[in-house]
DNA sequence: AAATACAATGACATCCACTTTCATCAAAAA
DNA sequence: TTTTTGATGAAAGTGGATGTCATTGTATTT
């Protein structure tokens, strides 16, 4: 049997991007959230300004404690209990996205890229890397289709060793 | 682009199952467990007796609670500290395999299947659902391969509403 | 600028799924 | 049957996440 499919479309992250484009992207989340916190009569703090920030720059997806031990590490007294508000306030303004893998970490990434959610979980460094390639995305529906389910959100996750990783123990 | 695909090959669990062929699957997981109790000097409880029962009837992926619930209902009188032992325990036996959805629940299924586990998770019901399409595998191989990265385990997961709610709310 | 209103912070307590502890029980061995 | 040793279950503990509340900080009002 022979179908159309649509050559992968990958992206490796931070790696296509410029300096430039990062600024331009960090700076428009940060008024995106400003925007909100002005709607909600909520109010900018310096410590959501840093914890936004730690975010942003890191720039992966990430959970509280690895935002947290870079706050502590730069700046001083940030309570966990306020990292945990402020990402779930990020996911409230609609900058970041929370999800889940195995662990019992809730996780967050920068949000604005669809119900279509690729990770590739390292179980060497436990780095998470995501990926887009929307020909499966029809298979998964399709799928999904002839078992009479109505998708409302797809998600990969293949574990493995990233190359990184491969490299260093090879 | 035109690429050989495999036709969906979906299963849709104890609905495809005959009675003989789940007793006689049952059989055979039984006799797995206590093998390997008899190997690693372990012993043949009631109690495990009647999880392993449970969990084997139930036939689709379940979690603690659901089993926990169904045992007291019918017999009374386990600790769930037990359950939660004994799932681990099949999972070491190799005849369970642990898992993870979003929620903070530890799932476990029959095992046996391989290395690529693709659910239907429905939001209205909760219930889960397991569909297998080997097509999808080769497209994820192939993108995680480009990115450099060694695949050891894959995993689908489709949100939404199954069949059965669909019908029920619509 | 100063006072006022009220949201945010952070140390601490609590929640929840899950695990461990330990006195007691029971399955397998002797 | 007696002994050995793993299993059970009630209760305590664990760890990530959230709630509480006195205090602090922000933004608005006067
Ligand atoms: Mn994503
Ligand atoms: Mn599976
Ligand atoms: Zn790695
Ligand atoms: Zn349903």
């Amino acid at each position: 049997m022979k179908v159309d499919v649509i050559v992968f479309e990958c992206r490796e992250g931070s790696l296509l991007q410029t300096e430039a484009v990062v600024t331009q992207k960090k700076q428009k989340v940060k008024e995106q959230f400003h925007l909100f916190l002005t709607k909600k009569r909520l109010k900018a703090t310096l410590q959501r300004n840093l914890i936004l920030d730690a975010f942003v720059d890191l720039d992966r997806p990430t959970h509280m404690d690895e935002l947290y031990l870079v706050l502590r590490s730069k700046h001083s007294h940030i309570g966990h209990a306020t990292v945990y508000r402020a990402l779930r306030l990020f996911a409230a303004a609609g900058i970041a996205r929370e999800f889940s893998l195995g662990d019992g970490l809730t996780r967050y990434e920068l949000a604005g890229h669809g119900k279509r959610h690729d990770y590739l979980v390292c179980s060497d460094c436990g780095t998470v890397t995501e990926f887009d390639n929307s020909s499966i995305e029809q298979r998964q529906l399709a799928v999904a289709r002839s078992m009479g389910f109505t998708v409302e959100a797809l998600k990969i996750e293949l574990r493995g060793v990233c190359s990184r990783c491969l490299t260093q123990s090879g």
